[in-house]
DNA sequence: CCCATACTTCGTTTACGGTCAAAGCATGGA
DNA sequence: TCCATGCTTTGACCGTAAACGAAGTATGGG
């Protein structure tokens, strides 16, 4: 076989050493595998797994981004990074096969209380407020606002103002705040919206003043407490 | 989400790094990706595709061996390298879809007249070899002798002892010779066995004398003269 | 407006590993 | 026995990039 074509260099091969390099180091590796869940992480977080300073977390994910490895959507302050694409994921899941590790759990691992219920800064999160979300949109509470598509902001109906002020909410109080009021905040255990904003921290705290959740010692966990099963179920129509 | 839990670094995870940084260097990639077509290829070939002194190729060599991503094959003074097994050419199948070369040619591109008919070192090698060498074994020409799963040994019997000599072939000056007779040596384009040693030699002198084949300018690869195809189908029942 | 948080950029240090030539084995063939 | 070939080992050199803290930027919320 001549030397000239054996020699001969494809551009996908550069493009192949690239990517494995970033996918090589130890923390970058962690980062990544950590992704494989499905869930979205902050460059803080990322930092946490891969065990390295967050200045040091936030080159790393520079690179990954740059190889289009992971992609980043970026609320407030947070930049959550997940995998770029299922294509990722499938490489990641060869190469581990090659580890020798054949099967390790690709399945979401985010602790079931997390799933369940928690706090995302002052509002409810996870499972529950997926559903309570879903609730107020089926019952014509929220609707699309200008920008929705954007920003997700939701405007309330007067049904919606009516069920809330029902509920014990001080309405008022939550426009006063110089904040967005209401708008579909990514969930990112579930994947989907639930109600962030002004409303939605009032909410938060009506449930917890009401006792139909607890705040678990020093974690976002929050707990169903007995009360708060019946409230949910017959106010709500959630199904436990 | 608790930093204990974050932080918490599988073993499969340092052996991913190593892996994939195996995988890394330009020079490795070129040799991994070259090996994808199936065939095996000596430490030299593997240096002149990765485009690295021969000593350089041999560290990358050592490495990818020790990460389980090529296998080595020692054939006399030759080493051939090919990937280890179907995992691993999965494996980069997956790592060139990300680096966006959807579909790269992972057929053998041996060039043709090579896959046909070449000669490997002083005998003949290629695709009218392999077909040679299981006619010869077929009509019981030749069969194993001893140390053969081994050596790849065959010791000739007596009908093919009056064939060959049939042919034109002096076997006397092909045993008087101080090496080994025949054997079955492998054929990398085509991975199945062709005829080795002194009488393999002994036999691509008699066909290129008796212009069955006609060497090629500058390489190893053969031509099948209009006599060859004659000869080779009539005598070995060989299909073109 | 100001503070707190999340993340990035910068500058420096450090270390790993890629590279080659030269010398050292090992094998095959004369 | 000797040489030629194929491959490995050694040793010196150099370049890339990973790491951190400190300083800078951006965003949200009071």
């Amino acid at each position: 076989m001549d030397a000239a074509r054996l020699a001969a260099t494809s551009p996908v091969d550069t493009a192949v050493s690239s990517i494995a390099a970033a996918i090589a180091k130890p923390a970058r590796t962690r980062m990544l595998y950590s992704l494989m869940d499905g869930h979205a992480r902050t460059g803080t977080e990322l930092a946490i797994v891969g065990d390295v300073s967050p200045s040091t977390a936030s080159v790393h994910l520079a690179r990954l981004k740059s190889e289009n490895l992971v992609k980043v959507f970026v609320q407030g302050r947070h930049r959550y990074y997940s995998l770029a694409g299922p294509s990722v994921a499938r490489a990641l899941e060869r190469l581990s096969v090659l580890a020798g590790g054949p099967r390790r759990p690709f399945v979401p691992h985010t602790p079931e209380p997390l799933r369940a219920a928690r706090s995302c800064y002052d509002h409810l999160a996870g499972a529950i407020a997926v559903s309570l979300h879903d609730h107020f949109v089926r019952s014509r509470w929220l609707e699309s606002g200008r920008g929705n598509a954007r920003t997700g902001a939701y405007v309330l109906t007067s049904a919606g103002t009516r069920a809330f002020a029902t509920l014990g909410l001080d309405l008022d109080q939550a426009r006063a705040l110089r904040r967005r009021f209401a708008y579909a905040c990514l969930d990112w255990s579930e994947r989907r919206p639930h109600l962030g904003g002004a409303l939605g921290a009032a909410f938060l705290a009506l449930a917890l003043s009401r006792m139909w959740l607890a705040r678990e010692y020093d974690s976002r966990a929050l707990t169903v407490t007995r009360i708060g099963h019946r409230e949910f179920r017959t106010r709500f129509g959630l199904e436990f």
